[in-house]
DNA sequence: GTTAGATATGTAGAAGAACGAGGTATAGCT
DNA sequence: AGCTATACCTCGTTCTTCTACATATCTAAC
């Protein structure tokens, strides 16, 4: 049984972004495909997908449409905006930059520093 | 010139663990140390540093003693207690763990999901 | 000698994110 | 009729982080 990992405050929005712009989904189908995709490591509640949703939408990095899903049922579809595919990449490097700098700390050892 | 990188919530407090774990050393020193390693990537703000430390003490994680700095002033240092020791494993673990989920996730591509 | 910068600690207030708990509604299965 | 999964949403709490401010000492320049 994993563990839940709390997101860090900010990655929700980038990994959101990411997939939105593999192509157009509804809300409820990111949270599954996070899931799916991260093997259970991340798991997303409603109570912080769907805000982060209308934040993204309010700031203009994606816009939404009503659409029918596969099975039938109104659904909101998200896209990425031209500012939001530029949002996804400065965010995606700027968490490489990062993982890559706490990865180097996490690495230190007692002589590491000279 | 590097742009700041806002650390993810939690993160910090995993970092100061990490540099504390390596031997006493006090506040001042911790944030010049993780900019130094992290090559100017990872800046820590003294408004975020020192309410991390307060906290990590009063859970018990870190405890304190006042000591003279090798430049001769009094300086707050450090150490890990061993409650302290048993988070920075899990969070390091936790990180590993969560690292390794964005990185799937940013990795994913059109047909990525099947 | 005094001004500036680095060292070293701290607080206050605001902003923002994440989460749990709650609510609505439809479709399909038994 | 009842249960589960799908699909949307909001409210209030909690926690972290950041900007700005405030203090004090030591060293070096001028």
């Amino acid at each position: 049984m994993p563990e839940k990992s709390d997101l860090p405050q900010g990655t929700l929005d980038l990994l959101i972004l990411k997939v939105v712009g593999l192509g157009a989904v509804h809300g409820y189908a990111i949270a599954q495909r996070l899931q799916q995709v991260s093997r259970d490591v991340v798991q997303v509640p409603q109570g912080s997908l769907y805000p982060a949703l209308h934040r993204l939408e309010n700031r203009g990095l994606l816009a939404a449409d009503w659409k029918e899903t596969e099975s039938g049922r109104e659904a909101k579809f998200y896209r990425l905006t031209r500012k939001g595919r530029a949002q996804l990449e400065a965010e995606t490097a700027s968490w490489r930059r990062l993982a890559g700098a706490v990865g180097l700390i996490l690495r230190m050892s007692e002589g590491g520093a000279e």
